[in-house]
DNA sequence: CGGTAACATTGGTCTAGACCTCAGTGCCGC
DNA sequence: GCGGCACTGAGGTCTAGACCAATGTTACCG
């Protein structure tokens, strides 16, 4: 499964056999050919109409629709059909907060809150967080936004004692970073940052809008502020077929 | 096709039908609980065997596969078997080389050259590097490893006429960036860098040892010498598996 | 006019079996 | 001894058809 290719060599001769090539790499390719031609969102044929056009079997039509879907060019709903996919966005890798980074890129952005809850930091937990262990951590879960269309799901845990009164600010909305400094003069000083692949799961798939089994970029973030102690550890997963990040390096 | 998750609620009653869950699902969990008892390069059961073992058809088995592969956690080679996949390696992002960063974690880097050529710049590249339309470019294709284990495919572009007579010093092996500091005096000032993900194609997954429709790590680079002035455009694959990118923030 | 029940259509899951390619093994003949 | 070649068994591709689940439309009835 997965993946395109051809194979080429044996021109002439051998007249009939010969052709190397699966059928759903042929199909593939035709396929590509048509998403270039089509603007984002258009529908494309259906399963059965592609195995009668190309005359194959539906499971090979759909192990070439499966494999443009994991790399971003389809979007599929079971009951309406299968649509072209929308293109990438370039996402700045940067310290400073998301609703920062949208509005430089002229974009409105909106969270929306999933989730919130106080728990007891586990092993990990307390020793990014500098607490001890079983402290309070307040978790928020968030849906990220760009001129309403998602962009990221956004897991933050910050240490509830030294925030207290933060729930509050939250919910009336705002950005998280704002209101850690005015409210508790707190700045970000410096940051670590992982990123990897990951695979979407069947929640963040429908919370993005996106296909499960989609590559996913998953992005960690270890926060300090200016006076080296740990704000925050923030787990996001944003969209791999329609973001990449950038970021610039200075040699030390 | 793709990605576990069972579907909960549906407890006693209702008796014997129901079970709102693919029996690929159940598989994929049954397999990643198979696959923590077991060390990284264990064959797994064939299909055919686990096909029987959990009475369905082999088409089954194989759509749990494929799901586990393209999430990096099985490793499958035709004619052989399935194997457990190798646990994922950090890289920091950095503005070294390549033999600096490898080294500075402990291991030892090593590259193949797979091919170098020089080529006139197409409108992107003299874009990048500041040349004249049609101007030599040298483009070197290298296989980097470390411990003799390949971790990505690198795909560098340089301005020949700025450089004449790196051929000879980069066929002779040693760090590329060495080579620009103590032959020409150029050292790296700054770079931009994106990160995106992307799939392996069948070349991409041969040098790399990896499976065709994998995740990959795209990490593309663009530098400049301490005098602004573009030295290169690097495009790198990275095995999404196995690898992740680490970098620090600071705030401007 | 409004609801709703039935139907059509789309993608999602699954089967049972066919034939292919690729890798290893072992035997046979030179 | 050693080069092939046949055989076995692994994953890779493919078929033709079944039924399920989600969606949207249509027609009918109150």
């Amino acid at each position: 499964m997965l993946e395109t290719s051809p194979v080429e060599g044996l021109s002439a001769a051998t007249g009939a056999q010969l052709q190397r090539e699966p059928k759903y790499w042929r199909l593939k390719r035709h396929l590509l050919e048509l998403l270039d031609t089509l603007a984002p969102g258009s529908p494309i044929p259906t399963e059965r109409a592609l195995a009668a056009a190309f005359d194959v079997s539906r499971t090979t039509v759909r192990q070439a629709l499966a494999d443009l879907t994991v790399e971003g060019r389809l979007h599929r709903v079971q009951g309406k059909g299968t649509f072209v996919a929308e293109p990438k966005v370039a996402q700045r890798l940067q310290l400073s907060s998301y609703t920062e980074d949208i509005r430089a890129k002229g974009m409105e952005p909106s969270s929306k809150l999933l989730d919130m809850s106080e728990e007891p930091a586990d092993a990990e937990l307390s020793r990014l967080l500098s607490l001890r262990a079983g402290a309070k951590v307040l978790r928020l879960r968030r849906l990220r936004l760009a001129d309403g269309e998602p962009m990221a799901i956004e897991t933050t845990h910050l240490p509830a004692g030294r925030f207290r009164g933060l729930r509050k600010y939250v919910t009336a909305g705002g950005s998280l970073y704002e209101v850690l400094h005015e409210r508790f003069g707190v700045r970000m000083g410096h940051a670590e940052e992982t990123i990897e692949t990951a695979l979407a799961g069947p929640e963040e798939a429908e919370l993005l809008g996106a296909d499960v089994g989609m590559p996913m970029l998953l992005l960690s973030r270890h926060s300090f502020a200016t006076d080296d102690k740990p704000v925050e550890w923030v787990r996001s997963v944003y969209r791999g077929d329609r973001y990449k990040f950038v970021t610039t390096l200075n040699r030390p």
